[in-house]
DNA sequence: CATTGATTTCTACGTCATGTAAAATATGGA
DNA sequence: TCCATATTTTACATGACGTAGAAATCAATG
């Protein structure tokens, strides 16, 4: 049950679904990557690019595609935070010391985000 | 600044340094890994290869080694803890979202570790 | 229904990280 | 100096990923 990792231009399609609200066709992706929207340094790519590494990404189960429209509509199968978190997860499952991961991990939060933590445990 | 990523024997051979207080030569590891120790499914495999695989892991700065005993001495240059706390720190800080990551994140912790956190926060 | 332009799927190749180890070299004693 | 042991070099296979041309498919239209 281990997480499939994503290279780097996996993960700036990624990036560009999850800051999309709606379904985006590969010609939108395509075109967001050429405009250097993500990260992903503004990359001229071939369509068929793009539609590979969607494929990928449908295969790790990532992506959900739509065949029933004729540009084919992709769309993100979780949302960003509930990948990062399940990854940090995985990292924090994988040790034996998981409380001592802990105590490091939250000794090196910033403040701010100490006080959301906070709030974050009493609203459990 | 990012974080290089260890393959499986590398990350076995992480293990056996880590599990061991002292300091081990590359036959140490050979024979834990042999043996089954680390996670690593007992390989048996030639001095050269873990030799190879050390000397990757000191260029990424994950193992030091001590040239100044015949058989060279190696030892983990970080905590496991300290390597898997910034592990996800990485993953957190690759996210724009980092506050909702968090959110997440806690929403799965369990409830003791949960009360562990709480020690944690209140201990800063 | 045959044609064509758009879209998708197949096939393919280069590169890089990693696992794996033999061959070559160095080193420290006998 | 010579040997046994340990380390460094060199090498190859594999798999993931980036990248895209060629081939197949499909939807509209004449």
């Amino acid at each position: 049950m281990d997480m499939a990792t994503l290279g780097e231009l996996e993960r700036s399609v990624m990036d560009l679904l999850w800051d999309s609200a709606e379904a985006l066709t590969a010609g939108d992706i395509r075109d967001g990557l050429a405009r250097g929207d993500a990260a992903g340094t503004g990359k001229d790519l071939a369509v068929t690019t793009v539609l590979t590494v969607l494929s990928r990404l449908e295969a790790k189960n990532f992506v959900t595609r739509d065949r029933d429209t004729r540009p084919h509509l992709f769309h993100a199968s979780t949302s960003r935070a509930a990948h990062m978190a399940e990854l940090m997860h995985e990292v924090l499952g994988a040790a034996p010391d998981r409380e001592a991961v802990l105590a490091r991990f939250v000794g090196q939060v910033s403040p701010s985000e100490v006080a959301a933590l906070r709030r974050m445990l009493d609203g459990k």
